[in-house]
DNA sequence: ATTGAGACCTGTCGGC
DNA sequence: TGCCGACAGGTCTCAA
């Protein structure tokens, strides 16, 4: 799609979880893709007349390209470039976001402008980690999910990272810090847990032979610990409406 | 202001 | 084999 032109955009489908603009395809339609961007878990495509396509996957969403002929019972948008690629988007359960926005749209997004430090990026570290739970008497579970403490990640990491740094998913998220919001040891594992679970999805994810499905402790319960010298079973509890899956013996 | 519960929607899976 | 409830990787809104 980058440098690429909309030549024709087909709207399918123009109900997801929110209602598409008034005349986004005709909006579409000539502009040329300047560059696709990521944040936390939407993808943004900046276009020649300075608005930005914003999408997001959802739970269930997913794009693929090819000529999607005949398009899908769930192929609710179909992208035609000037490149020769048809870019469809697909989405069962229609928890995905298709929006157009103007500069000033973008920069007052209530959702996008309140959102977290990127993970991987320098921007996040256990200082900044700690001084977000300050205070916060939510379990480090819901903390980790709030994407205004950190941005991108999702259930299943939350309980791949709370693993990593042997932290109990329902300690409360003020423990990693000091009453000043200094951060504390479990602040430091955290932050460099959650770094090396997601730079470890990405590197799996990248491999063409990539399944998905193999995690520490998501998924896994009544499974083994993976914690060398660890006894523990691996449980699963509901915290806050979502499954969490931890090693009650080594999360503390 | 913070927090948790419920809602949104369809597909799949396990149990009967 | 078929039906039915429970559950799913994410936000958003509402009310306590």
């Amino acid at each position: 799609m980058t440098g690429a032109r909309f030549v024709d955009v087909e709207v399918r489908r123009p109900d997801l979880r929110t209602a598409f603009p008034r005349r986004f395809a005709a909006r579409l339609k000539g502009q040329t893709v300047e560059r696709l961007d990521r944040r936390a878990k939407y993808l943004l495509a900046v276009l020649s007349s300075g608005d930005t396509l914003l999408m997001h996957l959802g739970m269930s969403g997913s794009f693929r390209v090819g000529d999607p002929s005949p398009p899908g019972r769930h192929d609710h948008v179909v992208f035609h470039m000037s490149s020769g690629a048809i870019v469809t988007f697909n989405d069962p359960r229609r928890f995905g976001v298709m929006d157009l926005l103007t500069p000033r749209q973008l920069a007052a997004h209530p959702t996008l402008s309140r959102l977290g430090p990127e993970p991987l990026s320098a921007a996040f570290n256990a200082s900044v980690l700690a001084r977000a739970c300050r205070g916060k008497k939510t379990s480090l579970k819901a903390a980790l999910l709030d994407q205004r403490v950190v941005a991108g990640l999702g259930n299943i990491y939350v309980s791949e990272a709370l693993h990593v740094a042997r932290l109990s998913p329902q300690r409360q998220a003020s423990t990693i810090a000091t009453a000043s919001g200094a951060p504390r040891p479990g602040a430091v594992r955290l932050a460099a847990a959650i770094k090396q679970v997601l730079q470890e999805a990405v590197a799996r994810a990248s491999k063409a032979r990539y399944r998905g499905g193999r995690f520490r402790v998501y998924d896994r319960a009544g499974e083994r610990c993976r914690h060398t010298n660890c006894a523990g079973v691996i449980a699963q509890r509901t915290q806050t409406g979502r499954t969490t899956y931890y090693c009650p013996v080594c999360q503390k």
